[in-house]
This record gives structure tokens, C-alpha cells and sequence, in this order.
RNA sequence: UCCCCAGUAGCUCAGUCGGUAGAGCAGGUGGCUGUUAACCACCUUGUCCGUGGUUCGAGUCCGCGCUGGGGAGCCA
């Protein structure tokens, strides 16, 4: 039966005789044979097939185009030319689906705009191949990375009536009739809608993460969430895909303790398991990124309180083109500087301001931080976001009434405080920032197989 | 949402000072006994994003619109 060209080619035995299925990435002809370089995406190379003028259909597969899809069958044999260490000599080549010269792939490199255009067929690629290779990897790498350690896989729900954690405006979910829903004081009547109150897309799964770190000790989420921002940007999707662990009996040096494992164990992977791709990306998309993530790979992450760094910031004598001053938030220039030449390497910048950071996050004795922390790293900036949340009752309430945030929508958040409560820590991480830090790849429509930004849903 | 930049052949792009557009690839035909996004020869392909204006004349200059990209804000 079909082999898959990658299986073949790991197992490889002279002689072989074997059947392959996959499209035509190129064909070379001349009089007396044709060679295909066929890939069925299991692999970048695919592998070069020998055609020969005997064969009954060669007029047909000498005017092969690229994008057909073929069935071959044959053997493997060392390949005589340099190029590849392996070939197919055909016995029988059989066209399943033909592509004409409309085809609109071709053997040549296009923009990544363009192929956005055609993203349903982008993927037969080389850059895509890799991309969506690497990224599927990955997504089993971190499910093996938090099973390893013991952690429960939580499915946190999609449709939400918690809207109030403020990560971003909330896509509406709804069955009411937009043109003329049922009105209460000129308001539409979400009581009479499917759920019998405002729902949306959630925008984190963290607040439910919470819950069941209270009950399994150790949890992580990995799923889609949604944002219905108008940012437009390499770096912003409207759906993407989050992770989020989650500790009880943790503090913020648990949490960037596990942090860095994970980086480090992703990093590792990525170059031990994708080894292929990552080749590939170090020479087609960044020159550089396999000693960039080696480096990151071996590095000691620094730890480095906000307050310092603010410090360090005022006094490297660089104007930056946005202020520097306790109370504000770090920009991205900031965040590189201190990554790239106060430490020369990934470092956690520690306890925030609290004006600037969520609710949940736990307050510090010195009554003005709160125990947060970001992963910086070289080139990108911040990378992951965390904190240790606050369990004592008292101190979430009044913050929340500081900051204006209703307590009865939350109740059951609240209630986790009131019994059992406990230390706990986790922290959130985009899961296409990280394909997009591990591959080189500068824009987030470039990592996700269809990605759903403003004004964009198609395919 | 704001600020910049771009839009020319199926694709990647060039187009000088305003004078009615041309390279490579793709496609077609022929050639080639081992090619590597093969090579060689010949051939085909245009609503120059749309719209209004300036001008004897606009791909080129100006206004508006659409689309795409980059940056910012927001954030993951």
C-alpha cells in the first residue's frame, strides 16, 4: 500500500519496491527520461522520481505540470547524481488529478501576500509545509512537555458570559434576530436570548484554569481563543490559540521556573525533532535563528524586578522613543534593550506596577506591585505573561471595587477565595508567537493555517 | 482606530524628464542520455487597481475611493 515519502526515506533499503501518492512540486524532461521532484507533505525534500521514455504513458508525464497529483509505484535506489541520496525508479506512474497551467503555484518563490490570497493552497509550499509541519509538532510537544510533569489538560469553555477580565473586546454570540431583536428600554433583551444573557467568544480560559488548579493542583489549558479588536497588525489575529498552565501551592518564582523549562524544553525540540524545518528556516527566513534558539536552548534566564529594570533603562544613557519612568509600562524597544544588551539573553522581568496589571494579580507587601512576571527575549520582546494571583479574598475584593469590576458576574471566581483557598501562579502564552519565534516567520497570518483577522474570514 | 508606503502580464518586478509598456519565471513549439526552482532556441500574454481632474498627450502629476503591506495603540 502508500508509503509515505518520509517513512520511506528513514528506512530506506536499496531495491525496495514500494508506491508513493503526492503532487508535483517540478518536472525535468529530456528526450530519454523525466524526473519529478514529487512531495506529499511529510517531509520538505520530497523525493525525485525516474522516468523513463519506456514507460507507456511517458508523452503524458513529460508534460506533467506542477501541482498534479500522482501515484507511483517502484524502487528505491541509490541515486546515481548528487542531489539526494535516494530516488525512485518508476515501474508505473498513474495520474490521479491533473493541474493545468492556471495552476496558481508555481516552482519559484511569491510573496507571502500572495499566497495569503491563496490559502488554500499555500500549504503545498515549502514554506507553509514547514510552517504547518512545525506547528503541528509543537502542539504535541506541549501536551507531552505538561504530561511529563503530571499536569491536567483542562477544556476550558468557547462560549463565556464572563466578560470581565478586559482582555479585549468580546465577540457576541448570539440567535437573536439582528435586524430587530426584542427590546427592553430600547436595548435588545438578552434575556430572551439562547442562554438568557449576554454571551460571547471567550478571551481566556484562565479564570476556569483557576478553578481547576484549585481541585487537580496542576492544570493547563490549550485552545482557541478570541479577540474582536480592530488591531491590524503582524502580530494581532482575531482567533488564535493560547496556553495556559496553571499551579496551586505556587508562587512567581514557580512560575518562572516552569516558564523557562518550557521555553527551553520547546526551543530543544524544535531543533532535535524539526531539525529539517528549522534548517529551512535558517536559511530561507532567518539567518541566524538556529543559534538564536541554541542559545536560548542553553541559556540561564536572568530574573530582574520591574523597579530595576526601569532603573537600568534611565541610566544606559539611550534615548528611546518612549518615556521611561516608574509607572509605565515597558514598549517593546524597552523590552529588547533589556533583553538583547542589559542581559544578552532571555530574562523575567518581575513585580509590576499594579496600576498597570490585571485584578487577579497578587498584591506585593510593598502595597504598590503586584507579583507579575514577563518573559523577555532577545528580538521579539515579551514572549510570555504570568503572575502569581491573589487568593486572599479580601484584598481581590477591593481591588476589583477599585478598579470598577462587578463582583456579582464573578461570584463563582470569588467563591474559590472564600474555601480552600491557596497560593497559585500560571501564566499565558499565544501559541503562533511561538511558532512564529521558533520559525522566524514575522507575521502571524503566516502561522496559522487560515487566520481570521479584521475583515478577513475567508477559506 | 491613527500615521506612512505600495498597487504595471498568471507570478516576481523594471519602466529615466509626462510622449500609448518589457525582462525573468509560468504557458506553447522544437532540441537535449542524469536533471536538481535543469538548460538552449523561437513564440504567446496587459481594463498599467477604480474613478474624477490637469495636459495636445498620463503607467508617470493632483483629488477621492478600494485593496494590500509596514509602524503605532491594544494585547497574546
Amino acid at each position: 500500500m502508500r508509503t509515505r515519502i518520509s517513512e520511506l526515506l528513514t528506512h530506506a533499503k536499496s531495491g525496495q519496491g514500494c508506491e508513493l501518492a503526492g503532487w508535483v512540486r517540478s518536472v525535468r524532461t529530456s528526450k530519454e527520461m523525466a524526473f519529478i521532484s514529487l512531495n506529499d507533505g511529510s517531509n520538505l525534500a520530497g523525493i525525485q522520481i525516474v522516468a523513463d521514455h519506456k514507460l507507456a504513458n511517458f508523452a503524458d508525464i513529460a508534460r506533467l505540470g506542477t501541482g498534479a497529483a500522482l501515484g507511483v509505484t517502484g524502487r528505491l535506489v541509490e541515486s546515481p547524481a548528487s542531489g539526494q541520496a535516494w530516488e525512485l525508479a518508476a515501474e508505473e506512474i498513474r495520474i490521479i488529478g491533473a493541474a493545468d497551467e492556471n495552476y496558481p503555484l508555481q516552482k519559484k518563490r511569491h510573496s507571502f501576500e500572495y499566497l495569503r490570497s491563496i490559502a488554500h493552497l499555500r500549504p503545498r509550499s515549502n514554506t507553509f509545509g514547514a510552517v504547518f509541519r512545525l506547528r503541528s509538532r509543537l502542539a504535541q510537544a506541549i501536551h507531552r512537555f505538561f504530561n511529563e510533569r503530571g499536569f491536567l489538560y483542562v477544556h476550558t469553555p468557547i462560549i463565556t458570559a464572563s466578560d470581565c477580565e478586559g482582555a479585549g473586546e468580546l465577540f457576541r454570540v448570539t440567535t437573536l434576530d439582528a435586524a430587530s431583536p426584542p427590546l427592553v428600554e430600547g436595548q435588545p433583551d438578552f434575556g430572551q436570548d439562547f442562554f438568557g444573557q449576554r454571551t460571547g467568544l471567550t478571551v481566556s480560559g484562565q479564570l476556569e484554569g483557576e478553578l481547576f488548579s484549585l481541585a487537580f493542583s496542576d492544570i493547563y489549558t490549550f485552545g482557541p481563543t478570541f479577540r474582536a479588536e480592530n488591531s491590524n497588525t503582524a502580530r494581532h489575529a482575531s482567533e488564535f490559540w493560547m496556553i495556559e498552565p496553571e499551579m496551586a501551592f505556587a508562587d512567581l518564582s514557580d512560575d518562572a521556573d516552569l516558564a523557562e523549562q518550557f521555553v527551553k524544553y520547546l526551543c530543544r525540540f524544535a531543533l532535535d525533532e524539526c531539525s529539517e524545518e528549522m534548517a529551512f528556516f535558517d536559511k530561507h527566513i532567518e539567518n541566524g535563528l538556529l543559534e538564536r534558539i541554541r542559545t536560548v536552548a542553553e541559556a540561564d534566564f536572568g530574573r530582574m524586578d520591574y523597579s530595576n529594570a526601569i532603573d537600568r533603562l534611565q541610566r544606559s544613557g539611550v534615548s528611546f522613543a518612549f518615556p521611561v519612568e516608574w509607572g509605565l509600562d515597558l514598549q517593546t524597544e524597552h523590552e529588547r534593550y533589556l533583553s538583547e544588551q542589559v542581559v544578552g539573553g532571555p530574562v523575567f522581568i518581575l513585580n509590576y506596577p499594579k496600576a498597570i496589571k490585571a485584578f487577579y494579580m497578587r498584591q506585593n507587601a510593598d502595597n504598590r506591585t503586584v507579583a507579575a512576571m514577563d518573559l523577555l527575549v532577545p528580538k521579539v520582546g515579551e514572549i510570555i505573561g504570568g503572575s502569581q494571583r491573589e487568593e486572599r479574598l479580601e484584598l481581590l475584593e477591593l481591588r476589583m471595587d477599585e478598579l470598577g469590576i462587578g463582583k456579582e458576574p464573578l461570584w463563582w471566581y470569588l467563591d474559590s477565595r472564600r474555601w480552600g483557598s491557596c497560593p497559585h501562579a500560571g501564566f499565558g502564552l499565544g501559541f503562533e508567537r511561538l511558532v512564529m519565534y521558533l520559525s522566524g516567520m514575522e507575521n502571524i497570518r503566516d502561522v496559522i493555517p487560515f487566520p481570521r483577522t479584521p475583515r478577513h474570514a475567508e477559506f
